[in-house]
DNA sequence: CGGGGCTTGTGAAAAAGTTCACAAGCCCCG
DNA sequence: CGGGGCTTGTGAACTTTTTCACAAGCCCCG
């Protein structure tokens, strides 16, 4: 019934962005109780068509029926499983500022199975302090904790100049993906996933495009 | 000496995100005092290839040198200029809670050229508040306050239930660029331009990343 | 139990984006 | 002032991604 058609293929990262937003769509969906759901009704609550809906999904196996569309509960679990969110994702924050501290609050994180599950600055005010109960400890026990607590995610958001300092002692101490939102770009083993979010170059692209209309 | 060499064609996304990278490395570059530099640096340090920066570049125009490069003051002023960052953008942000904070402090946006003029929130605990010496209105002024200070992008970090509504009004204020933080798809007419940034998605490629690494 | 109406899954076509490869051009040195 | 060594700008080839189009399949109704 759900055999993946092909071995699963590499998924461009375009594909993974969708599926995100499929997972937030079937989300809404489940909330509202709705059972079925078709490729044209999950393209339109994710901004996209019903073609690539379908194919986005094909990539990982057949998860509808044909006349009939998606099961949602079905389908919210696959999409899930497909994302690597059917399990826990122990995850360190570097840097208790105000990025970080927004971030460890954000329960979407929670909700989605990642765990923050230790908290680092250098920042003498801040050590000892708490995030939502958990302490803000120094940089130099990084290494221990890291390890300690099985963390495999890092989120840094400290700045720029020491990004890659940070970066380079995570991945030392098992950490196997990077969030960076330190505007730097890092130099890292090719093995380790690096995401890099920048907050000014979502702002530039909508300069970009609102200066470009006022262009001839 | 510049002339544009064809009509300023449409820039794909991922050329305007390059060209985010690019303005990040000549700022670097430019406070190095470096002089020059070839597409091969500017390709190094953005994480690219020499040919693709020099696509890039050639959409807008031919700024370089043959066997010499570019002049990095003046690549810096010209990818300023196609990123529309000559200028200054007044900007309002919704939502005073963590996140909308957090961007409030960020540094980066206004080194860019993006004013926070105006703060909004609903909730009477954070009204009339200050962030960085601006008070926190409530979202009834928003459209008064909106068209007074000549405002022209929005920046959403309210609930997600909350943002269709908040969008819709900031449209009807005279905004033409929406920075949506809120896990939701905005309906809104063609001509605004809307960028959606999702921090779970962020961590969720990550995690399919990761996931995937670990499959057969 | 068979036909009609939908909707999926998927090859094939089209479009978009990236890489290649090289002529054109610039600077410097002799 | 001419040749050599680099580096840009750019058509052409290639790759990836998206869209199209339709056969296959499922359900329901009569």
């Amino acid at each position: 019934m759900t055999p993946p058609p092909a071995p699963p293929r590499r998924a461009s990262p375009s594909t993974v962005r969708r599926l995100s937003l499929y997972l937030r769509a079937l989300d809404t969906l489940a909330a509202e109780g709705v059972g079925t759901v078709s490729s044209q009704g999950l393209a339109e609550r994710s901004g996209t068509t019903p073609a690539q809906v379908r194919k986005d999904l094909s990539l990982f196996g057949s998860f509808g029926r044909r006349g009939m569309g998606y099961e949602v509960p079905d389908l919210l679990h696959r999409v899930r499983a497909i994302l690597g969110l059917d399990r826990r994702w122990p995850v360190a924050l570097v840097g208790a500022g105000r990025i970080g501290s927004a971030l460890f609050a954000y329960p979407l994180f929670r909700e989605r199975g990642f765990e923050i599950r230790a908290v680092f600055d250098n920042d003498p005010a801040k050590i000892g302090s708490c995030r939502e109960g958990l302490e803000v400890r120094p940089v130099t026990e990084l290494p221990c904790l890291i390890r300690e607590r099985g963390i495999e995610i890092g989120i840094i958001t400290v700045p720029a100049h020491a990004a890659q300092a940070i970066a380079t002692v995570l991945v030392e101490s098992g950490v196997r993906g990077i969030l960076n939102f330190a505007p730097t770009r890092l130099h890292l083993p090719p093995e380790i996933e690096v995401n890099e979010v920048s907050l000014s170059m979502e702002l530039e692209a909508l300069s970009f495009a609102l200066a470009a209309r006022e262009r001839p």
